[in-house]
DNA sequence: CGTTGAACCTGTTTGC
DNA sequence: TGCAAACAGGTTCAAC
């Protein structure tokens, strides 16, 4: 399940081989996912790609100038994108043409030297959509701060400030932009914070805790490329291995690695949260009692 | 403001 | 053994 190490891993890899290439055509198979299907046959043959970027959980494919007067809504001269979300189970990788396409294949980018960036996702869950200007610049405002250049005093804010369970602050992209359940699950264990606790109810110091514990793992997991849990590959086809490196995620039942305690999965804001009971009590640890414990 | 649940989708795992 | 139900989960939306 890709989420910001996962994408980090994959734009890199595309990185690599596709800025400078131009694409030439597009085909297109199942376009559900697709905002508007029509903008990238409209838009994209002729453009360059021009970088790789990415953004929370998406890839923004920087497009060189259209032809002026493309159309009436793209000037041609604004930045313009292709952003793609691969969703639970979504693939982007180059190709070379002449080889058979894999199943579920629903995007095929032609390229000037050959090969064909190749989008393939069987369920679905991803997103592409061709957006240039003010559009584009709006769709990026949705989202929150980049998990690891946000700053303390701006962390503690965003997360001390609302009344909501801390693992949904973690998975909302309007907070932070890149977090999903397996980094926030991992997050909240090296922090011995509960997934249930309020924003609101953690300390500044735990609030700091737990930006620290969140980018020092998102960084680890960037250096070993990412988490394969059920099918994710790289750009060139390589599987990532932080999986080995969860502490609790996928790990019910199996005994925590501070206390030995079975790791529990329980449902917090709809989503399954692994966590260990003893190290992330629920509740804050209470410290009224030293005066009654005076002689 | 916040929370919950459903829906989207299909391959894989689990249970009878 | 075989098949159906449950599950996986990022995101959005409706309802409370």
């Amino acid at each position: 399940m890709p989420e910001l190490p996962e994408v980090e891993t994959v734009a890199r890899g595309l990185r690599q081989t596709i800025p400078g290439r131009r694409i030439v055509a597009v085909r297109l198979g199942k376009t559900d996912f697709i905002d508007d299907p029509v903008a990238l046959e409209q838009h994209l043959p002729g453009r360059r790609i021009d970088s790789v970027e990415r953004f929370g959980k998406f890839m923004l494919l920087r497009l060189s100038n259209g032809a002026p007067g493309d159309s009436a809504t793209d000037k041609g001269n604004e930045p313009a994108a292709l952003l793609v979300h691969l969703g639970m189970t979504g693939h982007l990788a180059p190709q070379v043409a002449a080889e058979p396409h894999e199943k579920h294949t629903h995007v095929w980018l032609e390229l000037d030297d050959g090969r064909e960036l190749r989008y393939t996702d069987p369920r679905r869950f991803g997103r592409i959509a061709y957006l240039a200007g003010e559009a584009l610049r709006s769709e990026l405002q949705r989202f929150g701060a980049e998990p690891l250049e946000i700053d303390a005093a701006e962390f503690a804010t965003c997360i001390r400030s609302r009344h909501t369970r801390i693992k949904a602050l973690l998975l909302d992209q309007s907070v932070l932009r890149g977090v999903g359940n397996i980094y926030a699950d991992e997050s909240l264990w090296r922090a011995r914070i509960h997934p249930a606790r309020l924003g609101s109810s953690l300390s500044a110091k735990q609030a700091e805790e737990l930006r620290h514990a969140l980018q020092e793992i998102l960084r680890h997991a960037i250096a070993m490329r990412g988490s394969s849990i059920t099918n994710f590959l790289d750009a060139a086809g390589e599987p990532g291995e932080y999986q080995r490196r969860h502490r609790v995620y996928g790990r019910e039942g199996q005994p925590c690695y501070r206390c030995r305690t079975p790791i529990r999965r329980i449902i917090v804001a709809g989503r399954s949260s692994h966590f260990c009971p003893s190290c992330q009590p629920k509740t804050r640890p209470k410290k009224a009692r030293r005066a009654q414990r005076v002689r």
